[in-house]
DNA sequence: ATCCAGGCATGCA
DNA sequence: TGCATGCCTGGA
């Protein structure tokens, strides 16, 4: 059992956060003061201290510190970044709304497959998608009295059949997550140096598009500069932006992309949280 | 009971 | 390059 604490500069807020859809596997405790869920090969639980520190504990030592600091994005300019993405009083409104939701880095592996599974589906499909393929194919691990299972490695996955997949009722997904972990490409394994060319390196993925691309390359790779665009982003976008209502998706998220530049992944999780909780279409 | 999702691949203009 | 259609499953 080791503890870290982690100090921001800008107010933190663990629901916003957690429950802003960008991630799928963390439980809520205490009405949203402390959250248990897996970080690559552990399970972390992260506890609101003051509103301007998070105290992390998990059942595994070894490089928590480096982990969680990554993880949580700690070294982000939250100040900066909220001066460059406030420029018009729609998003100053979104900034205020949804202060102190911040992006996380999260596991490559996990994060591609959760994407992946995340066409027509929701947040608690995904969940139990998610959870179904742990619980089976991955480590258990007993935290904080309760059981916990870590995401299983692509080695873990190798011997399962598409069929098997589509028993676990992923639908027309099975195959492109049986395909991706058949032949899993090397570059997802090394982080991106030129960022046009690995979204394109993703697409190229038998059953990743443009959305699940930018999701991967944002959450997973830590490439702020992108911009998903789902049918959320789409209404609010062409509600306050945009007048041109047959434009399309990739469109819309090369439009964010220039409006908020090396900020775009902040703007959109901020404005995708508050498209889906706080606006009135 | 149909219908259609937080998207993609495919086929056709 | 742009648009229509089918895809698994399951909730409305």
């Amino acid at each position: 059992m080791a503890t870290v604490e982690l100090n921001f500069p800008e107010p933190y807020n663990l629901d916003f956060t957690f429950g802003c859809g960008q991630i799928f596997r963390f439980q809520s405790f205490d009405e949203g003061k402390s959250f248990i869920g897996p970080l690559s090969d552990r399970i972390i639980q992260v506890r609101q201290q003051t509103p301007h520190s998070l105290i992390i504990s998990s059942n595994k030592s070894k490089n928590l510190h480096e982990k969680v600091e990554k993880f949580f994005r700690v070294k982000d300019d939250y100040k900066k970044m909220e001066q460059a993405i406030s420029t018009d009083p729609v998003m100053k409104n979104i900034l205020q709304t949804t202060r102190g939701l911040h992006l996380l880095q999260q596991d490559p592996f996990e994060c591609i497959i959760s994407f992946i599974l995340s066409q027509c589906s929701n947040i608690p499909r995904i969940t139990h998608h998610l959870n179904q393929i742990s619980e089976i194919y991955g480590e258990k691990i007993d935290f904080e009295k309760r059981s916990y299972f870590l995401f299983p490695s692509r080695d873990d996955l190798l011997q399962v059949s598409e069929e098997t997949f589509r028993e676990l009722k992923l639908g027309y997904r099975a195959k492109y997550i049986y395909n991706l972990i058949q032949d899993y490409p090397a570059f997802l394994n090394s982080n991106p140096q030129n960022s046009l060319e690995f979204n394109k390196k993703l697409k190229k993925i038998y059953g990743i598009g443009q959305k699940v691309a930018d999701c991967i390359q944002l959450f997973a790779y830590g490439d702020l500069s992108w911009f998903p665009v789902d049918v959320w982003m789409r209404k609010f976008m062409l509600k306050h932006y945009i007048p041109e209502q047959r434009i399309s998706n990739p469109k819309i998220a090369e439009f964010g992309r220039k409006k908020f530049g090396s900020w775009a992944g902040y703007a959109q999780e901020m404005i995708f949280h508050y498209a889906r909780c706080y606006d009135t279409f």
